[in-house]
DNA sequence: TCCATTTTGACAATCATTCTCAACTGAGTG
DNA sequence: CACTCAGTTGAGAATGATTGTCAAAATGGA
């Protein structure tokens, strides 16, 4: 072997292309969950085009590494953003779609303290809230 | 109108067909999530064939009435499963699927707090925890 | 029993996601 | 710089769950 000794799971390190510093990029204009395919046309629209399956393997990629956030929309959609530093939930206006970022340390407190007494390790969860907002309440 | 006043929002009632009343049966039979291919699979096999497409309807409207739980397998894949009376959520481990029922009013009182904080009304709220069971940690 | 309405089921149609595979690229070497 | 090779890409086919279509069958009430 050479100077530099590897991981024992040798995993080849991925390559920097174009594709996937692109979508690094996009990840990087938007807060919010999005879905591959409007990812990929996000791409599209500001002349940086990258495949559909390129997008995809690259998502993927990038939640195995951890570095971005994979959830299941509710027609089961997966729906991707870029990990970021403050965890939080989403209430939504079921009317207008209308979203508010919440965030509740009660929450996640709770949550991991039930896992723990069931035993369960790597912990995440998912929460959405749902309702009518003021301007939709006629 | 007739004698008996009906919600304002008139729904039809459903009828009690063989079908539905098969595919409430099945879901006795077993505790955990199951795909809707799946309890088509198992009606056939029990000699109370119900097409796929009734089956994925029906357990549609039993989400409806709230009288089965869906949620989404890590691959998208939507599972059900009868669901007890009470409001609760589940932990899930996402290795083998195993799902203990859990409930906390610390929970339902924070969403509803912080949806009535953003003026939302008619508040419903989803929440799932994934991680690793006991028996799934090596 | 007869009728209006709801349901059903076989099959087509969608749609997200994955697979295939030949062409292309990046990084290291001589 | 030319060369090589494993890692990548993209267009399009393939897969698979879910939904839509619509004529035929079942249901509940008059």
């Amino acid at each position: 072997m050479t100077s530099t000794d590897r991981q024992p799971a040798e995993r080849p390190a991925p390559r920097p292309t174009r594709q996937r510093r692109a979508v690094a990029q996009v990840l990087t204009t938007f807060a919010d969950f999005r879905s591959a395919q409007e990812i990929h046309e996000l791409l599209g629209q500001q002349g940086d085009p990258v495949g559909l399956a390129t997008v995809y393997r690259t998502l993927q990629l990038m939640a195995d590494l951890g570095e971005v956030d994979v959830l299941r929309s509710e027609d089961g959609e997966a729906i991707y953003r870029r990990c970021s530093d403050t965890h939080h939930h989403h209430l939504v206006c079921r009317s207008c779609g209308a979203t508010v970022e919440v965030e509740g340390p009660a929450v996640e407190r709770w949550t991991s303290g039930i896992a723990a007494d069931h035993g369960y390790t790597d912990v995440a969860h998912t929460l959405e809230i749902f309702g009518t907002c003021p301007a939709c309440r006629g």
